[in-house]
Parts: C-alpha cells; structure tokens; sequence
RNA sequence: GCGAAAAUAGCUCAGUUGGUAGAGCAUAACCUUGCCAAGGUUAGGGUCGCGAGUUCGAGUCUCGUUUUUCGCUCCA
C-alpha cells in the first residue's frame, strides 16, 4: 500500500475513533486547526507526562515552570521575532508561483559562484599539475569580475534586508535579472512580507491599548524568568527550565494535519551553561533526547539527526532529530546551541543585568543556553503513526481475516484495559463492575457488554487498549478471569487480587525510564 | 496565499438525457449466540458543503464562496 493512503487511513482512524477531530467542524472546519478528543487528550497528557518526568524527576538541575502565553511586547523586539518572524514573499504574475525573495537572491549569488568554480575546473585542466588555484583567483579576469558581483550583491542585499527595504529587495531581483525559473520571466508583484505571529490588544480603549501577541514559541517566557527561577530556586549553573504550552503562528501554508498547526504546543527545556561548555552540553542532550524517543520502540532506523549547515542568528549549533513519518523524514525536536543571545538581548532592552556570579571563576558571566525543543503535536503524530497496523490474520478455518490494530507504548495507551462480561446474565456483569470498581483509582478502565466478544476485542485493539479483562462462568466460581493481550492476542488466566500488579507492572511509565537511565 | 482536484447519512459510496434521495457498514432497543468482527426484528439519522442564477422543476447545468487533499514555501 502506498504510504499516502496508510496516511489518510491513519487520519480518518484519528477522527472515527475519538482520537483528532477537525477544529469547528459543524461550521465547515478551521484551517490548520485540530481539537483532540476523548482518546486524544490522553494519549497527549500521557506523551507530556513522559516528557515532563524524563526532564523534572530524573534531573535534580532541571526545574519547571508555566508561563503566560501573553507577555510584554518588547519581549518580541528583543528576541527578534518582531522584525525577523516574517518571510518577505514575491509572485511571478506569468506563472502564478510564488517565491522567497530573499531566497531568489540568494541563488543569483550561488550562480555566480558556480559560474567561479566552473573557471577554475576549466583552468586546472588547461594547466595540468602544477596549477595554483589561489593565485589563478586573484588574477584571472572572469573570476574577479564575478567576484566584485557577488560583494556587491550581498552588501545591497543584506543593507536592505537590515533596512527591512521591501522595495530595495524587489529593485535588486529586477536589476539582476533574476527570472522565474518556471516561466522565465521577469513580471513579478512587489515583494509581501506576512509576520507570523498573531497579534490582538490589550487595554479596554482603543488610545491605551497595547498590541499583544500571542507567543510563537514558549522559550522567552523561560529565559525572562531564568533570573527569578535562578535566585528563589536557589540554583547552580549548569540548570535548566522546563516548560509545556501552546504557541501560535500564523503559517501562510499549514497543512499535513496535525504535523504543522496554527496552534501548537511545545515542550521545551532551556538549559544554562558556562560560556565554553555549551559544546559539552550540545552533545550530551542530542544523546539523551534520542533515547528518550528511542525508548518507545518505534524503531532505531526511523531516527536520524539532520545537523543544520546554515544556523539561526541566534545559534551557533543546531541540529533536528527526524523521524520517518509515512510522508517521509521530518523533524520532530530540534536542538540548538543559542550561546547567549537570548539573555543578552533582554538584558539590553530591559536594562536589566540578567547574569550570573559563579563562586569557582569568581566572576559573573551571562549563561549561554543550550536548548531542546520537541511538538507535542509532532510527537503525538509519531505516536500514532507508528502504532497504526492493519494486521492480517488467519483464522482457524483457513480464512483470512483484517484487525486494524494501534499498538501504543502501554504507557502511553489512552484506555489501559477493558474489562467485559462474556454474557450480559448469569452475574456476569456485576462482578465485571466490582472489578472495574477496584481498578479505576489506577487505571483507566472501560467496560464494555455489547455485541459479541470477539467483536469487543477488536473495538479496544483499534483505540489500542492493551488489556482486555474478560469474566466468564469460572471467575464466579475461582475468582480468576482472563488477560487478553493485544499485540499477541493471547490470553491467561490471572487472578483477581494479581490483577493489579500485573497490569501495573505492563503499564508504568517507570519501564520507560529505566530505559533511559545510563 | 497561488495552481489542480474533490465535497450526497457517523463511515464508504450509488443516484440514468434535470422530475422532491438509496445501499452496505456503523449507532440505539429487544431476542438469540457466547473467547477473537459482520444472526434476527425494529428504530433514529440527509433542506445532497454554503449562497446566488438558469428552469414549471436543480443532488444533477452556470457563477461565487467555504473546507479538504496534492504541489510551491516554512517550521516545533
């Protein structure tokens, strides 16, 4: 099967079995946002327990905190999402595509150094062994003409980008003859800049009000506290600050259900570092965040780091871990060396010294930051998609047969077990409910007395329940009932004062982090 | 946002040259069966995405609009 229909499937699984449904959807839906249902929210709560305890328990140096998703203004100036959050776009009006001008720009200048490169090849050739491609650059005609193109490109280039010039940037594509590579032409619109952050006021008159944003990523909220957290928490460098919560970015192109969102949410930890050392730390937190995702079981073949080459202005190392979602390999968490731009920033626009004094320097530095970044969303979409398996059976008589079966991590599993009846009479269903009545302080538990019970089995593989409890006419005489284990589909017969234990044992998180222990 | 395609019951779809909507599955109730999905009876559920236009009459033809899917682009 084509992985694009595996996909569909997977999304229309989301929908029908309560995991994901369309925002809004009796009004015609909204774009590119989602509300999760009565499965999805906990499978989700389950995924940021797992992350949250992997980053606050298990690190005595790794503290939490929640922010507000509104903040002071300036905080966006400072951090430069209000200047730089925002792709300058131009149309060619012959072939109707769109483009990055800065992007456009950027080839022009990879031309000219291919058309560099090319007269070198040629000149090694022509001059055989004894050739020195250092002196042939400074000299040869072709090669400083194309040179002084490209100093002159990117300076223009880069003061209007400084000057955020959108006329300057059009004037530069038109001057250069830069040409759509579909229609070749050079009929292009006057370059749109769209800022992806949502803005709205605060402030009951229009006069007094203030243009709030609503934060495009929850890192600032961590790094203008890291003074509050740092003095009352009493902490030590190297620490770091956790934090889970919704950010909102207006995406021109959002799409791929929930893999990109107008709304999301993050996860992401912040942790300060002694200047020098944020190299150490880059390296440490790449090893353990991909067994944090390891540890799942989906795959060690489905990872894979994708260290940047171009870094963010704020960066000085930066690298994504993907994942092979069934539409290919995307990121899922990023982590990036962000040395100490961020809180270097807001000390200057807030005036205030945001530093530390480290009693083994005797000296006071601003930390550099090393940070991890993962989408809730994005992780949840690798939690499904690989748990979703159309299994082919082989039933006793020969026959074929289909289960749809979502085989999540027990820990992360919505619903931890079903417990059902084998009839509806003879006391049945009154003793499957005292089991349920003990049970559900610890687990989340279902109970289910409808249609036949092979049919009920599939019900709970599909919302990937991985127990099912089934009373028959033995348990009223031996007080013992039956496992039904999902993946295996095997059953055993346990009794009920083990029920507990047995289900704990499969089920804990803790599993997970003993995993992750080194 | 631009280009292409699609939209009929909760889901998958049928619906003839325009004549007032149908199936299977699912759901609910009852009966029957009882360890790996589809036994029987009955019921609920649709102003055919939305809005105009043509027509005596539009699910069907025309235009607009919204949403979804796929490309361009960006990112957690």
């Amino acid at each position: 099967m084509a992985q694009e229909d595996v996909f569909k499937k997977l999304v229309a699984h989301c929908k029908e079995y309560g995991y994901v449904f369309q925002s809004s959807e009796i009004y015609d839906g909204l774009g590119a946002v989602y509300d999760y249902g009565q499965y999805g929210v906990e499978l989700k709560n389950n995924i940021k327990k797992y992350w949250w305890d992997s980053m606050v328990l298990l690190h005595e140096n790794v503290v939490g905190i929640d922010s507000a998703i509104f903040m002071h203004p300036t905080v966006w100036k400072a951090s430069g999402h209000v200047d730089a959050f925002n792709d300058p776009l131009i149309d060619n009006k012959d072939s109707k595509k769109r483009y990055r001008a800065d992007v456009l720009i950027e080839d022009q200048i990879a031309k000219f150094e291919d058309k560099i490169e090319k007269e070198v090849i040629k000149a090694k050739k022509k001059f055989g062994g004894d050739f020195d491609e250092e002196k042939f650059k400074e000299t040869n005609p072709r090669v400083l003409s194309n040179k002084k193109k490209i100093e002159e490109l990117t300076e223009r280039f880069s003061k209007a980008l400084n000057d955020n010039n959108l006329e300057e940037i059009r004037q530069i594509i038109i001057d250069n003859n830069i040409v759509c590579p579909i229609s070749g032409t050079s009929n292009w619109t006057d370059v749109r800049q769209f800022n992806l952050m949502f803005a709205t006021e605060m402030g009951s008159t229009a006069e007094g009000a203030n243009t709030i944003y609503l934060r495009p990523e929850t890192a600032q909220g961590i790094f203008v506290n890291y003074l509050n957290v740092q003095k009352s928490g009493r902490m030590k460098l190297p620490f770091g600050i956790a934090q889970i919560g919704k950010a909102f970015r207006n995406e021109i192109v959002a799409r791929q259900f929930i893999f990109r969102m107008r709304e999301f949410e993050q996860m992401e930890m912040q942790f300060f570092v002694r200047p020098g050392s944020e190299m150490e730390w880059f390296n440490k937190w790449k090893e353990t965040r991909i067994k944090w995702h390891k540890a799942l079981g989906f795959g060690e073949e489905n990872y894979r780091f994708h260290d940047h080459e171009k870094l963010a202005h704020y960066a000085n190392a930066a690298t994504d871990i993907e994942f092979r979602f069934p539409f290919g390999f995307k990121e899922v968490e990023g982590i990036h060396s962000r040395t100490d731009f961020d809180l270097k920033q807001h000390q200057e626009f807030s005036g205030k010294k945001i530093q530390y004094f480290d009693p083994e320097l005797n000296e006071s530095y601003v930390p550099y930051v090393v940070e991890t970044s993962i989408g809730v969303d994005r992780m949840f979409l690798q939690v499904i998609s690989s748990a979703y398996c159309e299994e082919e059976l082989t039933k006793e008589d020969g026959s074929k047969d289909m289960r749809v079966v979502l085989r999540l991590p027990a820990a992360l599993a919505p619903i931890k077990l079903a417990v059902m009846p084998l009839t509806k009479k003879d006391g049945l269903p009154e003793k499957a409910r005292e089991i349920i009545k003990e049970l559900r302080f610890d687990f989340n538990c279902q109970y289910d007395e409808k249609d036949s019970i092979g049919k009920r089995y599939r019900r709970q593989d599909a919302i990937g329940t991985p127990f099912c409890i089934t009373i028959d006419h033995q348990s009223l005489e031996d007080n013992t009932v039956t496992v039904r284990y999902r993946d295996t589909m095997e059953q055993e017969r346990v009794s009920v004062e083990h029920l507990r234990d047995v289900i704990k044992e499969k089920t804990d998180m803790r599993t997970l982090f003993k995993l992750l222990q080194d």
